[in-house]
DNA sequence: AAAAAAT
């Protein structure tokens, strides 16, 4: 009954989709599919992982090939915007993917690259183009780009978009674009003050829910461990090298790790899990604003690739970014926007898979912790720490530290960051990671207790969450400060 | 208050 044959989508999309192995559309390919063919604007909120990507570029394709156009110079007939570089190349690669048996060209535009070849390639026009807002409004100013052209609209991470930092340049954009055309939003979560914004853009959009707002990734493990700052790196270590050791899977109290995501407040405090991390014999990459793209790129491929296992990642990598493979996320702090914790444990338990999230929350951060739980109607497991946990921080490494007083904010060379000597031959990893688990393979377990025990009820519940009021995000912090 | 995004 549900196929993507069923939707009427292009035969040359079927068979995309078919060299992919997808047959079955997810919910929210179901329900969106339809209304976008028939060319209506949409306001998607979807839990990550659900396909969103998909969702929007299907019948964006469909649309475009069924109403061939020659490519106008320095035009683009669909425009794609990311809040993110690493989230806009993914979602280029996959249109790359559902556009192969297409005549229809895909683009991708960010900064930190040379501006050059962007705008060389853009010179007869693509039909479509993935951008992040800076890079897209250069191209402009520089005519290298118009936006005279553009027919369908599409918003990713739409509530980070039309944040405070994105929404000036986000205006300028919207004002250059044609007032016919389709409008399409998505986001995992929707505060109100943000969706009230949004209506500027996008006009009489049918609304796709596939799952309440806000909820935590299905058959993620949500755990907190209460400990002291201070201490939180050793823990870190301590637990990686134990998830990370060949014979996990018996002796770990959380299996085996694939792949390690571990969040921090901020770019600097990466950079010092990482050393950390690297002093103790365990390979870690950082990726952060202050990285060079290149940095960015090779810590996101290593990490894809399996060559580094642990990502040390600030809220850059919150959102969209599909990673296989990423069993753990260890939150080594706690985010003060609850909504960015569902983001950020939405890196595992992707496709299907399961997934364990691990907060550690300092004395300080026990507000935030009490805001998630809220917003998530989920009450984190308590963690304990190891009973020789003393004993094993102990014996660890300090990091080399080269400056006595931190020369702090100074603005030394990048150029420390050659990774890539670990030449480790004990573990090969002959089976790529790249396989996907199957949608219908079954997770048996791993429910817990903290399951959805009555999906009916959720929205109930979800409704009663206190004060809906304006700038959702500011009075969170207010109330935990 | 931090992070992201243009040079």
């Amino acid at each position: 009954m549900s196929y993507f044959s069923e939707l009427g989508l292009a035969e040359p999309i079927l068979r995309a989709l078919e060299a992919k192995g997808y047959t079955d559309p997810s919910p929210i390919q179901r329900k969106a599919i339809p209304a976008l063919l028939e060319g209506r604007d949409l306001l998607g909120i979807a839990q990550t992982g659900t396909g969103k990507t998909a969702a929007f570029a299907l019948p964006s394709l469909h649309r475009l090939a069924h109403d061939p156009k020659p490519r106008n110079n320095a035009g683009c007939r669909m425009l794609v915007l990311s809040p993110t570089r690493e989230l806009a190349a993914q979602i280029a690669d996959n249109m790359r993917g559902y556009a192969k048996f297409l005549n229809l060209s895909v683009q991708c535009v960010f900064g930190g690259v040379p501006v050059g070849k962007q705008a060389r390639a853009l010179e007869r026009g693509t039909d479509i183009l993935v951008a992040t807002p800076g890079r897209l409004l250069d191209l402009i100013d520089q005519r290298a780009l118009t936006l005279r052209h553009v027919e369908i609209f599409v918003l990713d991470e739409a509530d980070q978009m039309m944040d405070l930092g994105f929404i000036v340049p986000l205006k300028r954009v919207a004002a250059l674009l044609p007032k016919s055309r389709q409008s399409l939003f998505f986001s995992a979560t929707m505060p109100q003050a943000i969706a009230e914004l949004g209506k500027q853009f996008i006009n009489n959009p049918v609304k796709v829910e596939v799952a309440p707002q806000a909820t935590t990734a299905e058959r993620v493990e949500q755990y907190a461990t209460f400990i002291n700052q201070a201490e939180k790196q050793a823990l870190l270590t301590i637990k990686l090298r134990e998830g990370l050791a060949p014979d996990a899977g018996d002796n770990a109290e959380h299996g085996a790790i694939d792949r390690a995501l571990v969040f921090t407040r901020t770019k600097h405090g990466a950079d010092r899990v990482v050393r950390h991390l690297t002093a103790a014999g365990i390979p870690a990459a950082a990726i952060h604003g202050n990285k060079s793209q290149g940095q960015r790129t090779a810590a996101l491929g290593g990490f894809r690739q399996g060559t580094v296992r642990v990502l040390v990642a600030t809220d850059i990598a919150a959102r969209g970014i599909d990673v296989s493979g990423v069993s753990h996320v260890y939150n080594f702090e706690i985010p003060n926007v609850p909504e960015q914790y569902v983001h950020r444990i939405g890196r595992t338990a992707r496709a299907g898979a399961d997934g364990i999230a691990i907060s550690y929350v300092a004395p300080d951060e026990k507000p935030y912790i009490r805001d998630i739980e809220r917003l998530t109607r989920i009450k984190l497991d308590a963690l304990a720490l190891p009973e020789d946990f003393q004993k094993q921080a102990a014996r660890l490494p300090a990091p080399s530290r080269k400056a006595p007083a931190q020369p702090q904010g100074s603005s030394k060379p990048r150029g420390q960051q050659a990774r890539g000597g670990q030449r480790s031959d004990e573990r090969r990893h002959d089976r790529p990671h790249g396989e996907r688990p199957r949608h219908d393979a079954p997770h048996g377990e791993r429910r817990g207790e903290h399951g959805s025990e009555d999906g009916g009820q959720r929205k109930r519940r979800f409704r009663s969450r206190a004060p809906k009021t304006v700038g959702a995000h500011k009075s969170a912090v207010r109330r935990a400060g």
